[in-house]
DNA sequence: GAGTGAGTGGGCAACGTTTTCCAAGATGTT
DNA sequence: AACATCTTGGAAAACGTTGCCCACTCACTC
């Protein structure tokens, strides 16, 4: 009995449309790379031969000599909404050129995202973006070394990499700012515990914890700081603002490092037989897309992520143009957007 | 003024290592790829030579002539948490192998899938996991005649890849019956209109329908079957939901074709001034992450997604090693998970 | 002691591109 | 008319692996 399946073809190589077309490789190459020296006519008869026979050229023969016009990205959550916005903004800055984005599955940890990004060095991608990494900045120093690198979402500056950002630490002014218009003294903060000093002054959660703490003072409120230390999740969030809530003197409002902490607060301020907006405020960070859902219409900071994204992509290609031009580093102002988690505090 | 980068050092290459274990390269790339005819005195020695040298293989070289170790995984919207889901499931599958996941950025339209479909195919990967793809039939079945293929969430079977998806079908009796079971009787459903006539049958929207409609019939309610036609977005569940209050007998009870689609309805009846779920129950499909946020708190269809991921991911190294092998069909059995938006429908 | 066969290790030709170099013709310049 | 320069096209050598094939060494068997 016959196997099912059809044989699967020979891939149409550069040789078979130099052949079609009557003309050498090199000059089929040419064509493909709009290299210099091929007058408009051969041009014109190597993309026929293209077209004709369906041509594809072989990436992996590509990266063996010049480029692999691919670009990869680490997202270390693919979960996180916010994510998608950087993502969108890349990909549609990309959109007109002939690169191609893949994407590393989301990592947690150090070791993951070493991973990730050896096995993308391993395949010759031509540069990489970087979101939010947690390693060491020997490690992405080390990458940037190897291929054109940017890195989003981390505070440092570096000489080897390029980096975009948002200005953390105007978007804690801002969501303390609103609160404090609104009528708020005691605003609580639950943060991301950092617990690698390595990396201390340049991961995004500690620069909103410094950014919130900052805001404070400058409002007069420095002996309301309150701040609960757990991690950026669901779970963090819970436990966070339970800790809160047990204070002798409960804060009428928490501002969430996160959205996905933000959630977390909900849970066990509703449990505390709480009700927001009035018995207490919740602010998130990200406005992610379930933020805008009615039943939730939290309020928080927005990022700008498509920008971001548009930004690392520019930076990207620019820095494979030119490999040793100085490092960049942008950074974006983010915004609040209010919605119906806060209010004024509960009259004394 | 010197150069503020150092230059990229040359990459170690199987030579280097050849050389420096004094053997041949033929030698390390068997030691590489575990192949027969080597000695453990010999392997041990090319390990250590890769280890003091730091050798990575290149996978574009390896491309050239055998495997890339690299599977695609194409994602059509990659804000979907349920997809993460599958992520999840496939990369745990995949952990302890040899093989890198990389995923397509999240692409909409069938243009947009055959050219991540191509551009994997043109760097050579082992093989694809196409999840939720709309492409035609005649393009998943090229595309799996050129790689050994999986595809996740259609329902139609095919000779040329394999293909993993949850019973919609059954799901969508889940909510109804549940539905039922409360009290209700007008129960509507918001579809996702299915443009295309090539692959109705195949895909989950309309098998959900198709489902919501037996599953009405099997309760003598086919009178009451009531469907309004829009897609699978925020914006179609609003639109929908706005459409069905407007009928001369209002639906006691809305089960949107996904949890997205859900948020847009609930848009839309707090905009009329209705209750969730005193005055009207909802329910989603999906399962997604915000389904389960306090707030929101949405019954739903939970579809297994780790199991998803993990049985493609099983299913494609299988297909890897035999290409020959008839193709299989996995068909996963959803649950219902409810909460609190369901509700017996308000006293007449 | 010749023949057999398994176990080891290496030589070398692919694989499909890019890129360097060179040749030949066309054009311009003195 | 001689020479320099530009344009166009091709030959051939990489790039780093893999896999086919062959050679050699042992031990074992008749």
């Amino acid at each position: 009995m016959d196997t099912p399946v059809a044989p699967p073809p020979r891939r149409v190589t550069i040789v078979d449309v130099a052949h079609h077309a009557q003309v050498s490789t090199t000059a089929v190459s040419k064509v493909l790379r709009n290299a210099y020296g091929v007058s408009p006519k051969m041009r014109d008869r190597v993309r026929q031969a293209i077209a004709e026979l369906g041509y594809r050229p072989n990436t992996a023969a590509r990266g063996m000599r010049g480029q692999t016009y691919t670009i990869g990205v680490m997202l270390p959550n693919i979960r996180n909404p916010f994510f998608a916005e950087i993502l969108d903004g890349l990909t549609d800055h990309l959109a007109d050129t002939d690169y191609q984005v893949l994407l590393g599955p989301g990592c947690n940890g150090r070791e993951a995202e070493a991973k990730v990004t050896h096995a993308m060095i391993d395949r010759s991608m031509d540069g990489l973006i970087l979101i939010a990494p947690i390693s060491t900045r020997a490690h992405l120093d080390h990458v940037a070394a190897t291929v054109p690198t940017v890195v989003v979402g981390r505070h440092g500056r570096s000489r080897a990499y390029d980096s975009v950002a948002d200005d953390d630490f105007a978007g804690a002014a801002l969501v303390v700012d609103h609160l404090v218009d609104l009528g708020h003294r005691r605003i609580a903060h639950i943060e991301h515990h950092e617990t690698d000093r390595d990396c201390l002054a340049e991961m995004p959660n500690a620069i909103r914890a410094a950014g919130y703490q900052q805001a404070m003072r400058a409002q007069g409120l420095a002996d309301e700081i309150d701040i609960a230390s757990t991690s950026y999740t669901q779970e963090g969030g819970y436990l966070g603002a339970q800790q809160l809530l047990a204070r002798p003197v409960r804060p009428t409002a928490i501002f969430a490092g996160a959205d996905i902490v933000a959630m977390g607060a909900l849970d066990a301020i509703a449990e505390a037989g709480l009700r927001v907006p009035q018995d207490i405020s919740v602010a998130g960070y990200d406005n992610t897309t379930f933020a805008a859902f009615r039943p939730i219409s939290l309020t928080s900071v927005d990022q700008a992520g498509h920008q971001i994204g548009a930004n690392a992509a520019r930076l990207l290609l620019d820095r494979i143009a030119d490999r040793h031009r100085p490092a960049a580093q942008v950074r974006l102002s983010p915004t609040l957007v209010v919605r119906r988690t806060t209010a004024p505090p509960p009259a004394l």
